[in-house]
DNA sequence: TTTGAAAAGTGACTTAGGTCACTCTTAGCT
DNA sequence: AGCTAAGAGTGACCTAAGTCACTTTTCAAA
């Protein structure tokens, strides 16, 4: 019983996300959310594997994960954090329905709402808020990105360090200095020499 | 008489660009096609300035433009370059209508159409296969970008050369090395010697 | 067809950041 | 409380790529 009533309040966070961006009736909402699961992960468990089939797009209800890919010489490179609010998936695979390139795993205990592709067409197409939500946050995602590669062109590592401190302070908090030097493409040990 | 016969065509590649991804009945396009404008510039012309109103997405009928950045040292940095078939703006301004952040100006004599955000938003609301169009579009531009973002992470600057080599030929005819050094994050005196 | 400007190549030197090896610190576990 | 492992800091050295200055090549406009 107790169950079911949490799972309606996380529902409600999810609709709320949504209706951020675009305004969805009861009936249309009722239609949507039951294109969602649940799912539910401990910290160092994976949501997506190389090679593994990537069946979802994932919601973070609670939580935080990284998606990162593993070069020739096992150093890792993460592509985004992501956590509670956020998308995240293999997006490509996702897309084409191939097996996964990048890895995706929890830093802390993680809720998510997942969807499929398929339910993803199915209600963009049934709902055009839908389409038109997915539209414009995957419009912000390429935004984000574009600003991303800017800074990889055109800053130093210290002063792309310094932007994301301004930008993102609370990930600072919940990310070892590792992760976020691997998320800046820099080495470790000289992220750890700007503070000083 | 003959121009608009010409105009005729070109509107017709537009709309084979649509129902690559989405279906379109004949009003429907009627109706979203008369929401796009005709431009034509020569090659040097800006099609975008930092500080000017940007007011339109365009979509590149014939031509070839660069999108890139100035930093505090003059240096250019090339973000995209954009030829027959893609849409180009300076998507962040674009979207929050405020004064445009970088520079775009066209490599060849070339033709748009514009689409004004006005607009965009009219035809996405009205026409629910343009929602998803522009959302399957978004996507794929985000899925290229996160591509690029590891590229830049992952991978030397020869060897990013070499995999723009193989995966855009054609452009690399029709663009100086200069400016693909300035797309690969290169300076142009390293980016020669690579050949050698 | 000349000619001036942009593009491309090259040598010499500099530098940001990487790598390796080691130490110190912190945070979970049992 | 005590112990292991992950995280973080630091010194010494190395290297990919940048910078500067100059030459050579290409190309378009008069």
């Amino acid at each position: 019983m107790k169950y079911f009533y949490f799972m309606e309040d996380k529902l409600l966070l999810l609709r709320q996300h949504f209706e951020e961006i675009v305004s969805l009736t009861d009936d249309e909402w009722k239609f949507v959310k039951s294109h969602f699961e649940y799912r539910s992960l401990k910290k160092h468990q994976f949501l997506i594997q190389v090679g593994q089939p990537v069946d979802f797009e994932y919601w973070i209800i609670k939580g935080l994960v990284k998606a990162y890919s593993i070069d020739q010489k096992g150093k890792e490179h993460i592509l985004q954090f992501a956590m509670e609010d956020y998308w995240v998936s293999d997006h490509c695979a996702f897309q084409h329905q191939e097996p996964g390139t990048i890895f995706v795993d929890c830093l802390e205990d993680s809720e998510f709402f997942c969807l499929s592709l398929e339910n993803r067409e199915k209600i963009c197409f049934q709902v055009p808020a839908v389409a038109n939500f997915f539209r414009i946050k995957s419009n912000h995602g390429y935004i984000n990105l574009q600003q991303r590669i800017l800074s990889l062109l055109t800053m130093t590592a210290e002063s792309r360090y310094e932007y994301l401190l301004n930008k993102l302070p609370k990930l600072i908090q919940r990310v070892p200095k590792k992760l976020i030097a691997s998320y800046l493409g820099v080495s470790r040990e000289t992220l750890s020499r700007f503070n000083s």
